[in-house]
DNA sequence: CTATACTCGACTAAATTGGTCGGGATAGAA
DNA sequence: TTCTATCCCGACCAATTTAGTCGAGTATAG
């Protein structure tokens, strides 16, 4: 399981993608336009999550992607591992580590398998749906078309203030590139 | 917070710490022979940590590394956060997907931000104590030298460098569900 | 004095990240 | 039919990170 950006990317592509999916597929380019990543990159990523079906995706005009599944059966876990092809185990975590033949045999193999699992099982309880809700609730707007040429109507709700500044992010910003 | 092999690196080097720093400072020799971490390598992860002030070192014969606190104030995430050495938050987590000016703003901050303090507090929960004592209620060994039989003739196993696709983050036991 | 061990900086091969580019395949609409 | 929006795919690429190597230096126990 890593963690990365990438994760990060493809997650915050899917809120965008079940944010707006009730009317009609999405189209890359337009989640590419609002959450400014390379569009060619999305197609990468897309492409990921179409395999494992976490997307279906509708091709032509007026065609997008929408979601595989309901999205409260569509976890953190499911996206990250989807684009991060984790794929084997290649013996133990990847690295001959355990000497496999006698005493103190395969300890961080175990030792990791079980944080690990633990990561797994948090990142697997939070479900889009959940973050898409919590999206809705702190009031972000699904416009159809966010491109700042919108001009005439200007009083787009004023995006919340971002409340206190977490400190727990001095360590979390701390994500970055 | 990015969560790869590094990271694991140093968490599975602190274990190995923590389990015998009872009997004075650990070389870092010790260790690499042990977990098959590169000497090197360890090198630059200690500097580190002992910037991070998780542990300290005692020089020349008989010296080595030692916990700079209890481990039970000793966190995964402190470990992590240490080697990863993540910086600055350039803005908006890294990527400056946050547009700053209209509408729309910042979504994707609030959503990853929120995502990744759960996993923070997640892996501040875990403290090396705790990891150390599921160690040893399985039974790992302390031995001072695991060298394996050391039948001194044997010219030590060819490492076989198995050009790992590194990273790999099983996720096998991560299925579990 | 010497062997042990940490400290530090420079260098590197391979992999991953985050793209770009160009050509196709599909399908709705004019 | 043709135009065009869109997904699909593979090749390629620059920058960074990973995981190491190497060599020189410092501190210290014996």
């Amino acid at each position: 399981m890593r963690l990365t950006t990438k994760g990060r990317f493809a997650v915050t592509a899917m809120i965008d993608l079940a944010l707006r999916e009730h009317s009609g597929p999405v189209a890359l380019a337009a989640i590419s336009a609002r959450q400014q990543i390379s569009l060619s990159y999305l197609e990468q990523l897309f492409g990921k999550l179409r395999r494992h079906e976490l997307v279906e995706s509708t091709r032509g005009p007026g065609g997008g992607y929408s979601l595989g599944r309901k999205s409260e059966e569509i976890t953190v876990a499911d996206i990250i591992v989807a684009v991060d092809e984790p794929i084997d185990a290649t013996g133990c975590a990847g690295k001959e580590n355990c000497m496999g033949d006698d005493a103190g045999r395969c300890m961080t193999h175990d030792l990791w398998a079980s944080l690990n699992s633990k990561m797994i099982e948090f990142l697997d309880s939070v479900s889009l749906k959940k973050l898409v809700d919590e999206q809705i609730a702190k009031g972000i707007s699904i416009e159809e078309h966010p491109v700042k040429r919108a001009i005439s109507t200007q009083p787009v709700v004023k995006p919340i203030k971002i409340t206190a500044p977490n400190s727990v992010f001095a360590l979390g910003a701390a994500f970055s590139k």
